[in-house]
DNA sequence: GTCTATAGTAGGATAGAC
DNA sequence: GTCTATCCTACTATAGAC
């Protein structure tokens, strides 16, 4: 049996089909970051590639299966990140300083995958709502009961868990979704790492104080 | 002279011309948040209004010129309300107290309004960035500035004043732009005033315990 | 001012040769 | 797996009757 006609034509992962798939996704995730998902066209992200549309097509079968790997691809590596509730032995102020800087390295080495979830997120996120029942609320769930545990222990003043993480994923996505807004307050043509810096400095300076029972 | 064949043909305003307009900015408003730019279709708005997707285009002759109008609607709301150097005699307690609450109102009171903010921003302010830079950034330099004197008469700690914009702008819109993910987390069919009063309780607690010098 | 008809185009997707 | 050719739909926009 020399020759290759086997039942199932997709038999070997094919390391160059993988990279090829990776390279696709990774410029798809940019275009729809950019100009969102109706705003892109399957020949634009082609191109980025150097391919042409209908080659494309053969890989990813429409645009909304290549829009779904997109978003997945973001959510997984966040929900990896994003777990708070990891050291059992760690202080409040030592997982919270974690967590907060952990979330601005997300922003600055994948601010497209938070731009791709912001637009999805902001249209009603149509294709995204069943993995945020499924996954992300049940972390959340976990996460504000360890907070307000913290709470009855004294160590966290009576503050809303709830509201307290909104505002922590909200002023650390800010540096990828809104960058441009912040650049140019800022005067600068791009956010450098010193930026994300002087933001994890000041985030995790002002929740801190704001919410630690005994603040200095 | 009984005909009406004056030189202008826009003579009168034409009060039922400007109600009309004015609906059509609301629906366009309302759509341009939920699907983006290139996601809503000049008939969907025409819909909307309940006339023809041509009828649409004798009011505004195409799609950019009805995008930037409402652009320019919410953005003049918001930089009226925005401003933060008002009372010059007030604290700077109340003042950032009074800030975050106004924030906050716009969030619930023009929620779409912020979302199609939030789009253009993260598609890199194509049409809006001469205005951020001609209106937004003057007002933010002189509210910076105004912090900055608070960090030096000892009022507040020594911290960011941009980085607290950025937070404080991100916190509020938060609740505008990805209210569907804070509808879901929280278990409710859409965010009631109570949720919004609950933020502004949570923000400025926090915020003031976390920068105010003495807070006890 | 509002409608019908239609031009013009972009973009998603399929069929089939190689 | 990749290419050429092609179809089809959705959309913006214009022309002209009423």
């Amino acid at each position: 049996m020399s020759t290759r006609k086997t039942g199932a034509s997709q038999r070997k992962p094919n390391a160059s089909r993988v990279q090829l798939e990776a390279r696709i996704i990774s410029a798809a995730e940019k275009a729809f970051a950019l100009t969102g998902y109706s705003g892109t066209a399957m020949e634009t992200i082609a191109e980025a590639v150097g391919i042409s549309k209908q080659n494309l097509i053969y890989y990813f079968p429409n645009k909304e299966t290549l829009y779904r790997r997109v978003l997945r691809k973001t959510l997984d590596m966040w929900l990896e990140k994003m777990a708070f509730t990891e050291d059992p032995d760690a202080s409040a102020t030592d997982i919270i300083t974690h967590y907060i800087r952990g979330k601005l390295e997300l922003s600055y080495e994948n601010p497209d995958g938070s731009r791709v979830f912001a637009h999805e997120l902001i249209n009603g996120a149509p294709v995204l709502k069943d993995y945020l029942i499924s996954h992300l609320k049940p972390q959340f769930e976990k996460d504000v009961a360890l907070v307000r545990q913290w709470t009855s222990a004294g160590v966290l003043r009576d503050v809303s868990p709830e509201h307290l993480f909104f505002t922590i994923w909200a002023a650390t996505q800010t540096y990828a979704d809104f960058a441009t807004q912040i650049q140019l307050l800022l005067g600068k043509k791009k956010l450098q790492k010193k930026d994300f810096e002087d933001a994890a400095l000041f985030l995790t300076d002002m929740v801190l104080h704001g919410i630690v029972a005994n603040s200095p």
